[in-house]
Formats: structure tokens, sequence, C-alpha cells
DNA sequence: CGATATTAGTTTCATTCGTAACTATTTGCA
DNA sequence: TGCAAATAGTTACGAATGAAACTAATATCG
């Protein structure tokens, strides 16, 4: 295998690009498994998957849990609160502040989400020994501390 | 941490969505070293990559070694011939498949991108040991694959 | 109290992206 | 040969995305 020794780059070993072409496969295989089925699009999948952990949060907070921006947040909660599986309603202490959850029918979208997801997640974990997952674990925990901001 | 036991996802533990996070902070971080420096998009910038690499490729070529398709090859390779940094010639065999190099303006650039582009790999590999990146090697090698399609 | 700054979230606009349809050329095979 | 199918690449179009400007509410501080 080509190694990045002089002035060149083999993109096949280059860590960023597999990591983007691994993670970008891996998300479409899954959103394929929900996208059609529940015309959900994976911004509004986020968004769902964090007020199914835990209610009651606001945009912001929501934004800041999925690593999404504000305003991806902004539409995916609208386009989710048009589909009635969201409720909305502003903090009476600061009527800016939104206060987000899954409907009932949002709630039950989750809960048949959550096992197409697990299983693909599953599908990958499975073919990985326990020592490796173990690996992975520690790598990803360490490769999110890492600060890249020249 | 919370652990995917029950009917719910922690989505700060879930690979699909930790790949997807750490990949896009690392592209970004990299684009943002070149992007505006040489008005390079990253699409851009991954055809002069297997470019500097290997001359003369055809775009279906190109789109098989940085897993774009072949529309976002043509808009890159357009974009980058209105830039002068690639030339293209048409095989006389076959009047349908171009061959692509980069021009020498193309190569300058390319020789400028690429310490910026190994200096952030380099910038995170740095902080793994030896043995952690041979870990990591081993389970992207292993990664890749698996096979996700239903 | 009242002006200014800050914060939460939305809207706008320009760009990007992906899918599908299209053109041109070549291949295969009846 | 000659016509259908396949291939290389482009174009068109609608949806998704990101940055910046905007609105409304609250906080700060003279």
């Amino acid at each position: 295998m080509k190694k990045n020794i002089e002035n060149a780059i083999c993109l096949a070993d280059f860590l960023p690009y597999r990591l983007s072409v691994l993670s970008n496969r891996i998300s479409r295989a899954i959103a394929d498994g929900y996208e059609e089925k529940f015309q959900l699009t994976l911004p509004e999948w986020r968004v769902m998957a964090v007020l199914g952990e835990e209610s009651d949060l606001s945009a912001a907070q929501v934004a800041e849990r999925t690593a999404m921006d504000k305003v991806a947040v902004s539409r995916a909660v609208n386009k989710l609160l048009e589909a009635d599986r969201l409720e909305r309603h502003f903090s009476p202490e600061d009527k800016r502040r939104s206060v987000l959850a899954l409907s009932n029918e949002g709630r039950a979208i989750y809960n048949e989400v959550i096992p197409i997801a697990l299983g693909y997640e599953g599908k990958i974990l499975d073919k990985l020994s326990a020592v490796e997952k173990e690996a992975l674990t520690s790598l990803l925990d360490k490769l999110e501390t890492i600060q890249l901001q020249a």
C-alpha cells in the first residue's frame, strides 16, 4: 500500500478521507432504512432522537446535543411540528425559549425507528471482537478531544 | 455513560453519529485551511488529489477513486478546467472518455495544499501512540469491508 | 427607569447537492 | 450491416444547506 511519504496523498490511506467515506456510507444506509418509510430526514431524526431521550429541551439545547446548527434545528423542528410529531410551547419565564417534546405520534415513530438505527449499528459492531469494540470506543473518545483549529 | 440498553438511543454513544460528527469536524477544519486561500472546494480538492497521484484518469476513474458520484465529478472538473487547474482531452479510441490531468498551475496548487492536508492529519495522528495508530488503521480496514445494504 | 447589548429563534438568499433525464458515442449481436 | 443496449459525461431541476440579516424578548448597567 502506497504511503504518504513524498509530496503526495494517497487518498485511500488518508485518515480524514477514510472517515468521511465510511461515515457517509453508514449514515446513508441507516437513513435509507427510515427516510422513505417515515418521511423523515436525517436532521429531523436527530432532533427526535435527543427528544426521545430527554424531553422539554429548548432548540438551543437540541442544537448542542445534536451538533447541528440552530438554523438546521429550526427547520427540522418546524417540519416535525407540521407533521404533528413534536409539541412546542414556550417557557413562561422566557418567552423566547421553546420547550420541545415528542408528541404521542412522534414517540410512536421514535419507538419504531430506534430498532432500525440500533440494528444497523449492531450489524457493524457484531463484526468486531470485544477488544476491537473497546479500541474503537476509546479511539473515538480520544479523537473527539483533539483540538483542530489552527 | 448511558448505554443503549433500553428502547432509546444515547446519541453521544451511537457509533454512526460519533463518526459523522468527528468526520465533519475534521473535514471542515482541513477545508478551512485551503478553501479560502485557494478558492478550492472539497470536491475539487478530491479530484485534484487523485490526479496529483495518478494522471490521465477518466472522469469515471476519478469518481471511483474519490467515492464521489459522476455528477459531482463533472461539476468539479468543469470548475477546475475554468480555473486552468486541469487539462482535459478526449481519448482518440473512445471520444466519450475524457483524459484528465493537472495543469502546471494545478500541480503548483496541489503541491501547496498537500502539506496543509497532511499537517492536519499529522496533528491528529501525533496524539495517538503507535499502537493506537495501528488499531485505528486496522479498524478502518475492517469497517470499510462491512456490507450494510439491507 | 431607559438605552444598549445579548440571546432565542426565524427568514432570506445564494450555493450546493442528488436524482433523473438527456446527449453523444460505442458495443453487442441478430 | 444496423439497431438495441450500454457507457461517458452533462444538464436540469427540486430539495437541502449555510451564512448573514432579521425579529422578539430579556438582561445589563448607567
